[in-house]
DNA sequence: TTGCTTACTTAACGCCGTTAACTCACGCAT
DNA sequence: ATGCGTGAGTTAACGGCGTTAAGTAAGCAA
């Protein structure tokens, strides 16, 4: 109880466990976060996290909503350092959405690693705000293709085929399941390069 | 006791498990697998099971192993189908990929999608067999630079890129994470067609 | 017959998410 | 001042989990 008049003084309890939520997890890691384990980690009954969060899935769809916060703010920022070169800006956000995801390993597994059988369906609103990340790509394939810089047949289809190979990348390097006499940096530039190479229309054009 | 008697006259209560942990997976998801399930389905204690398999985590690593088996044939049946025709079979061999990921949802997930630190390391063995998968990709690469139907700098590297790439849309599609309005096979298509046109040489070609 | 081995079971430990029932201090109306 | 409702938090319990330690019973060898 001493402990406990660290705390805010009252009715943010809330906050407190969600912040101590996201410690844990970046801590220990998504499969070592439990109920049991934040609650004891802030002096309180596990079933007083219930008071706040329906359930273990309601509290994960909140930590999820911060990165997914977090990771739109990444993005946003390459993206306006890149203003008017979609060719530039497209490789940066590739790079970024990497780097965000090598460095936050716990958010992406909740983010991006879960499957949905094993949660609660995300909520609709939410979904909308996660696919806002996705129209950072879309934005720059799109400008690019009206600047003829890039061959886009629908930028939507083509933003989620992009999305997929940099979420089989970040996987992949997660999971360390590339081969080790793979140079982690070379991997992650032939997949950026691939990815690019895809959409780039070469100086001799395709395009008669 | 009467149910026993079903099973194969003694001593390949192993394989039994190994059976029964399969069918469970498939009929129910990695999720909802556990020792103690596979132990009731076959009318033994749950400890029986630690006479035939260390931990949770070699019973799934058979599993996982029988999974690699199972990818291994369907590749290799596509890899024969093509053999002198480097750019269709590396095509057909992506396809192979991810129309296995999809219709194995649940060995894909344990094949592909747990992290490591919920698991014992892969051994290295089998760790080396997981790879012959990969060097259809590999190969096909391999044959098509030097029939000059590719620009590939590093096979080995590129073919990683272009699992990565495939195994994100994979993950993308069994987690439901793509946006609905976009057709399932408008995307894989999409998919495969911007892994392939990373390494495909146009006509006119790239290099002067 | 005794004793060893093999194949399996029972009981238990310490985790987990979650529910139901409770306590207890505070603020308010009487 | 007294009683009462209410909100915030608790304890106890349920049924699940992986795993370990100890026990048991049948079969076989000497």
């Amino acid at each position: 109880m001493a402990v406990r008049s660290n705390n805010a003084q009252n009715g943010d309890l809330r906050r407190l466990i969600l912040d101590t939520a996201r410690h844990l997890l970046v801590q220990d890691g998504y499969s070592n976060l439990s109920m049991r384990k934040i609650a004891s980690e802030i002096d309180y009954s596990a079933t007083s996290i219930y008071l706040y969060f329906d359930n273990k899935d309601v509290l994960l769809h909140a930590l999820i909503d911060e990165g997914m916060k977090q990771l739109f703010e990444a993005l946003s920022n390459i993206a306006e350092q890149h203003e008017d070169a979609p060719l530039e800006r497209l490789e940066a956000l590739c790079g970024a959405f990497i780097s965000f995801g090598l460095s936050n390993p716990e958010y992406y597994e909740i983010m991006f690693q879960l499957r949905p059988e094993r949660m609660e369906r995300y909520p609709p609103e939410k979904y909308r705000e996660a696919r806002r990340n996705l129209d950072f790509f879309r934005s720059a394939l799109d400008e690019g293709a009206s600047q003829d810089v890039f061959d886009v047949d629908d930028p939507r289809v083509s933003a989620s085929a992009i999305w997929a190979s940099l979420h089989g990348t970040v996987s992949l390097l997660l999971a360390e399941r590339v081969d080790v006499r793979i140079d982690r940096d070379d991997f992650i530039q032939a997949a950026i390069r691939q990815t690019l190479r895809s959409y780039t229309r070469s100086a001799t054009a395709r395009h008669p």
